[in-house]
DNA sequence: CTATTATTTAGACATTTGTCTAACTATCTA
DNA sequence: TAGATAGTTAGACAAATGTCTAAATAATAG
């Protein structure tokens, strides 16, 4: 889950999710999309693909990435887990010793 | 939403998340959990708050800090539209000829 | 085989982050 | 008021992070 909260911590990389939600896209493709330099995408699809948000194919001299969101599911559950424990208590700070 | 990320990616940070879930806790009680300072515990405590992700309230002289976990929906509706757009294309790199 | 294109790897560098110690503020209690 | 307790703020410092340039790898085209 780390690599995961890791990976979903830059703007940029949230961003070329956002991006493969439309269809695949060549590293290059990526790239082209912001004002960034290649090796810099390079570096964060590399850490999406550590995280498992994507995967990478090699056709040719091109490589295709392809967002793949089923990693997500952990997340989605540890958030919703908290959404559903919700307590709204208000036990005094001391412990068990109401002053 | 970048700050909801960013203090989402930490270990500890989350780790009081999953205490407060229990119920409200004082700041010292929160540092007792934790093999670290508590210096080092306000301040992940501090950019917690700054997500929204728990409120503090003043209580003589402890501060009780409870779990928010509205601002998650926002997170969760993100994560959602993925799970919902998911493509499952293969379109070749060049862009929008289909060979 | 050479040149070009697509992408990554390596290394440097500034910024951000997590942690610590020391000092400060505020509340409670004797 | 003095001392103890709860918590934060300030500053230092090492480690992690995001970005860049330069160079390497690999596939394609002439």
């Amino acid at each position: 889950m780390n690599a995961l909260f890791k990976a979903l911590n830059d703007p940029t990389r949230r961003q070329i999710l956002d991006l493969l939600r439309t269809g695949d896209l060549t590293a290059g493709d990526i790239a082209d999309q912001f004002a960034m330099t290649k090796p810099s995408i390079s570096h964060h699809l590399d850490l999406l693909r550590q995280a498992g948000l994507v995967d990478s194919v090699k056709e040719g001299q091109f490589i295709r990435y392809t967002l793949n969101t089923t990693v997500l599911d952990e997340m989605l559950s540890w958030l919703l887990s908290f959404k559903g424990s919700s307590v709204h208590n208000s036990s005094p700070p001391g412990g068990a010793t109401e002053r």
